[in-house]
DNA sequence: TTAAACAAGTAAAACGTTTTACCAATTCGC
DNA sequence: GCGAATTGGTAAAACGTTTTACTTGTTTAA
């Protein structure tokens, strides 16, 4: 009912009769060399006692650290992107920061000004999923070296930047290889056009996957807007229409999938029998869905921890402010049903 | 490259000749009936020319308030959450407040670690959905008065508290009737057994819908831990053993209703033929799903935006400390195949 | 004419830390 | 025995706000 008092650095000092700058420093684990072991440990049990937290704003006025990290992911509500948040969140506690998240939609406008409103609350760290068209904005972010600059899902080439990303070009490669292992002539991709890194990496996986096996590619890319919408299905579909002989299908992202399988099923296309599948990032749904679909999964828990250990890393900078950490992952391909046309049954 | 200077409200006094106190009632809108026009002009110009942001943590140091709400989520990975917990995000930052996201897990200890962690930062309000057996540490933090508590998605009926949840008897009752309506003779329910309200709301909806329609009720409550398990499977399936008759099943969660599914498909039964299938909660895998899988949907939008409109109205506090905020919206019955009987074809 | 009211503005304390610069007393090297 | 180094500790400034209590000069009411 009522509300207790906090207990500050002054009201430690003046109950034990010891300056604050001693208790500071006690607190602060600067006491060696400093302080006698007996006040050392006076202090540290009667702090255990009365239950003392600093108080986090006086913190970062004196300091300039938030102690937070931003997570500017492109949708939050995005399964693949909620599950990487949920499990950066222990970690991130367990050290002490605070994740902010956010989304930005995959809008350069939006993406820069969340930037600026978290610049001005001063966060420690961004870790992002860049819009498209977003790299000179994020050049900009990194040269000012106010705060660690994290990318994740996407980099860029020319840059010298931290990211955690996943083996894109060796995932795509082995999903292609896998459809064409289990019977497909015509392997055709459907993607995304965008100057992201996980594209144009998968693109090319699947083309190293195919060119010694058949003639010529057969892709669509569809623009970002449209990967859920009717009119992107309607491209999905004529696809299919001037190539009568695709018999396998890899799909970039778990969005073009579901898309492309409502489509499938409006055309009434028999999944694995007329046309194989496999497609990007694993959900629940894939399992349920009849037949079950093939995936080359993220490993979002290793993709998380990473994430998180490389920028406390940063933030702990024993390697100076230009140091970056990088990290590609490899995928998982999980087989299900449909990509099985039976010929090893 | 160059980290430009932070401007203070010191810098713009000593550049202009005003002192702080001015400056800071100008800044904060107090200063009609006290400061000339004229100077009020002189400073916001400055202030918009150099681009000041006030210094959020000295902010905090003197007003004891961080702006921050917390948003304590069962799961944020699940999608229902994480797609509330995005709608809130622009509402809060439009506001000046920010949002941190977390778990519970269900898990008492977890949430209790957690609500104390985030006392510690000085969060000024909390929105959580609680764990099982978590009101008497709910009715604790209310009666502390220290942060503005919103409930969501459950509430307590013995308790004075804000929330905002969906009309779950209401809802259960419309899916149960439509299962009727459907041609079903005897329809079951499947939940969890929990104390939260939604659960035993639903539940008598439920009873409702069937108490002048059959001869008794026929349902299972799953322990929560095994909502996404085999054994849970298992048990859902001994249900359906035991009474043959069932023709219709009303799923109270989604997780429940995956779950079920993957269950019905092991043993071949045919939806909605042999069994009529609503759940609660939709997501975009039922709509592919074949059978396409009726459900009631929870208002998501209208959800996020009363539940950051409530906190926010709580937390200005026009209407003093005791002020509570509560909202029970409807779902929508979204009617697909799996409840298609073809009665009415 | 004079006290009261008002208008326009300011000085300074306070919020709770961190950290620099300093002090006093003891020990050490020679 | 004397300066230098070491040990154990502290005073006080600084971070950037908000807000209380004041000042000074002008207008108003009676």
């Amino acid at each position: 009912m009522k509300k207790k008092q906090r207990v500050s650095i002054k009201d430690i000092s003046k109950e034990l009769g010891i300056s604050i700058t001693t208790i500071s420093f006690i607190i602060n684990k600067k006491a060696k060399n400093r302080i006698s072991d007996e006040v050392i440990k006076k202090v540290e049990d009667y702090i255990k006692k009365v239950g003392y937290k600093p108080n986090t704003s006086a913190q970062t006025l004196r300091t300039g650290k938030t102690k937070t990290i931003v997570f500017m992911a492109e949708d939050i509500s995005d399964p693949f992107f909620s599950a990487v948040a949920k499990e950066m969140e222990d970690i991130a506690y367990k050290n002490g920061y605070k994740i902010i998240y956010c989304s930005t939609e995959n809008d350069k406008e939006r993406a820069s000004e969340l930037i600026s409103l978290f610049q001005d609350r001063q966060v420690d760290a961004f870790i992002i999923t860049p819009p498209e068209n977003f790299q000179q904005e994020i050049q900009e972010l990194i040269d000012q070296k106010n705060e660690v600059v994290m990318l994740f899902d996407r980099r860029y080439n020319t840059t010298e930047h931290s990211y955690v990303i996943l083996d894109n070009f060796n995932g795509a490669k082995t999903a292609a290889e896998k459809l064409i292992a289990s019977g497909c002539i015509n392997v055709a991709y459907v993607g995304i056009a965008s100057d992201f890194s996980c594209m144009s990496e998968r693109f090319e996986g699947y083309n190293d996957a195919i060119k010694n096996h058949q003639s010529q590619p057969m892709s669509l890319l569809l623009p970002f807007k449209d990967v859920k919408t009717k009119a992107g299905r309607a491209q999905f579909k004529s696809l299919l229409d001037q190539h009568k002989n695709i018999d396998g299908i890899l799909f970039a992202t778990n969005g073009l999938a579901i898309n492309g399988l409502k489509g499938l099923k409006e055309l009434n296309k028999k999944i694995p029998e007329e046309l194989a599948v496999i497609t990007f990032d694993d959900r629940d749904l894939f399992e349920l869905h009849s037949p079950s679909i093939s995936v080359l999964s993220q490993p979002v828990p290793a993709l998380a921890t990473e994430l998180i250990k490389g920028t406390l890393q940063l933030l702990k900078g024993k390697n100076g402010p230009d140091e970056t950490f990088q990290k590609i992952l490899p995928g998982k391909l999980i087989t299900r049903n449909s990509c099985n046309l039976g010929v090893y049954d």
